[in-house]
DNA sequence: TTGTATGCGTTATCAA
DNA sequence: TTGATAACGCATACAA
């Protein structure tokens, strides 16, 4: 825990310089020197210290994740991007650090940049969704002051880097299917109406709808919290502006479960009565009765090539700015039971 | 980014040494330089070098989790014990680093943990569940050569510092409460046997069970693993088994759903044929149907106390060691319409 | 191939 | 109250 270079040098009998070439292989040992280098680091049980390392390199090869404080871990999308990362960085030989943001206040997002970059973290995977102005201070910064970032989940935007997924496609894919089913009359129970993801999906909604011909009428859209809660009171709602209702778009999967439960209180049965279909595919949607049709958003994907794109952007900054990259990746429709028209 | 002490000194024409004191409060600097100071810092942008910081002080106020990989992070419990870690560490001044573990060979084990002490963190909270054997390496330790440990969601043990949920407790809580409801053949899901939080929960179900002189027979018993699948067949394999059963207790609650799925297909009506309790109260569990009598943990609560004996512990090792300490807590039984005998 | 000297950005000690 | 100097642990340029 505290034996230095020093320590292993001396053990070795020879230079400091000497330790530090076997250790990162920059430049030739002997085989025979070598050898007893690495018996004394063994001996003394050495660790590098990467914040020596780091001072004298100019590099910490730690890249720091911002998320939104809160519950928001235990959101099946979140976990997965930060897998996703995780895997990628770890591959690349970066380690990780968490920062937390808890309010939209821009105080306390700088903050949190001034945190990151105390700690001269390599970059930044800002992993908050968009919400109606928080991207705001994008544009004041500084860039300089900051190391590179990669934004995930928002609004494609040329002068950022971005990861995002399709999200109106993923819901034009799901109501598609719905028309595809039969259905005529389609509710959709929509994220809270700030959030760009939100937006996005209910675009594909109507999209889909207009594409057919078909109503997209306000008495159609319920707006949610993305709680299951929200589900059960959407569900209510529809049912009682639209009794002609024939399926209903859930914008992710715990408002669909909510649904799933409104429909049965009020003794409706799915797929019988009314196709569902939510969003994001948790695991346990398949457990669901009926097991639930639902997109699937890449989400793993998404984190890797966000480090992926993070570690272009770090390695060439050192020569000059590269270009931010715009990535979006297609989201997948998993059909299961509940859009089924059991006919 | 790159501005420095020696910067900022020059700017406000005062030695490096002053600007630092200014910076650190330790000693006093004259309210007039003072104030040159932070206008210097402020227009040069200054960001203090956590890095060199932490190398003179020999102290990083970082903090190492270490999680099993995967998508585990999606686990309700996991993510709710990060929240808990989370704001003490900030609280308390800390950053957070993130370690992912992948296998269970010691190998992967030490390598993370050489990891950890590389960075220097300051300690470390080992967020990995105990499954049988995966613990012995801790014997094998150098405990001068790693940071100090706080372990969470194992057996306690007195020469480790532990911070558990009385799993034991709430499953007999569970338990107990469905004998109340007047049922006498009880079946119970398990988690896999390999892990000790599976072996306390069916411990905690034997021994409700014995103290009312009902039958523990291991007909009743079937070993599952978290996933909702686990829980469709276990249900399956119980209600094959004992036709008399009239309730069961699910180790946790996807796999409660799977039950209840299981249940639901094969025509049964729960509470009505069948009590159900699950455990970790996650909230989707309120918007089951019906809705899920569950166990509450307090995890958050959990990942707070780990956090703060964790920072004793950093704080009194300067003088001494301090002996290790066992937190236990006890959970808490959400009562829903699942478990409510509706006579 | 190896040793020596220097610097990375801070803080701490000791004088002033 | 402040300034000069050394030290933290490592990597690199230069010399040997």
């Amino acid at each position: 825990m505290k034996t230095t270079v020093q320590d292993v040098a001396r053990r070795a009998g020879v230079s400091a310089g000497t330790v530090s070439n076997a250790l990162t292989g920059k430049r030739h040992v002997a085989e025979a020197t070598h050898r007893r280098i690495l018996d004394a680091m063994e001996e003394l049980g050495y660790q590098p210290n990467l914040m020596a390392r780091g001072l004298v390199n100019q590099r910490s090869h730690v890249l720091s994740i911002v998320i939104k404080e809160f519950s928001d871990l235990g959101y099946y999308g979140y976990s997965s991007v930060l897998t996703g990362i995780q895997r990628k960085a770890n591959q690349l030989g970066y380690s990780i650090m968490l920062h937390f943001v808890d309010g939209p206040s821009e105080e306390e997002i700088f903050a949190t940049l001034n945190q990151v970059s105390a700690h001269r973290a390599d970059g930044v995977l800002w992993v908050i969704h968009e919400i109606e102005g928080n991207r705001n201070w994008v544009r004041d910064i500084h860039p300089e002051k900051y190391p590179p970032i990669v934004f995930l989940h928002m609004h494609p935007d040329p002068a950022l880097s971005v990861v995002s997924i399709d999200n109106q496609a993923g819901a034009n894919m799901a109501v598609s299917h719905l028309i595809e089913q039969g259905c005529r009359t389609i509710g959709i129970i929509t994220g809270p109406l700030d959030w760009w993801e939100s937006q996005a999906r209910l675009a594909g909604w109507k999209n889909a709808l207009q594409q057919a011909g078909l109503d997209a009428d306000s008495s159609l859209v319920v707006e949610g919290d993305w709680l299951a809660d929200s589900g059960k009171t959407g569900m209510e709602t529809l049912l009682d502006r639209r009794p002609d209702l024939d399926a209903v778009f859930a914008s992710n999967d715990r408002m669909a479960l909510g649904a799933l439960h409104t429909a049965r209180r009020r003794g409706l049965s799915i797929p019988e009565d009314l196709l569902l279909v939510g969003y994001d595919n948790t695991p346990e949607g398949a457990s669901y009765w009926p097991p639930l049709t639902s997109v699937r958003q890449g989400l793993l994907q998404s984190g890797q090539i966000a480090v992926e794109d993070l570690h272009q952007r770090i390695e060439s900054e050192i020569n000059e700015q590269t270009a931010p990259r715009q990535h979006i990746i297609q989201p997948e429709l998993i059909i299961r039971q509940s859009s089924m028209r059991s006919r």
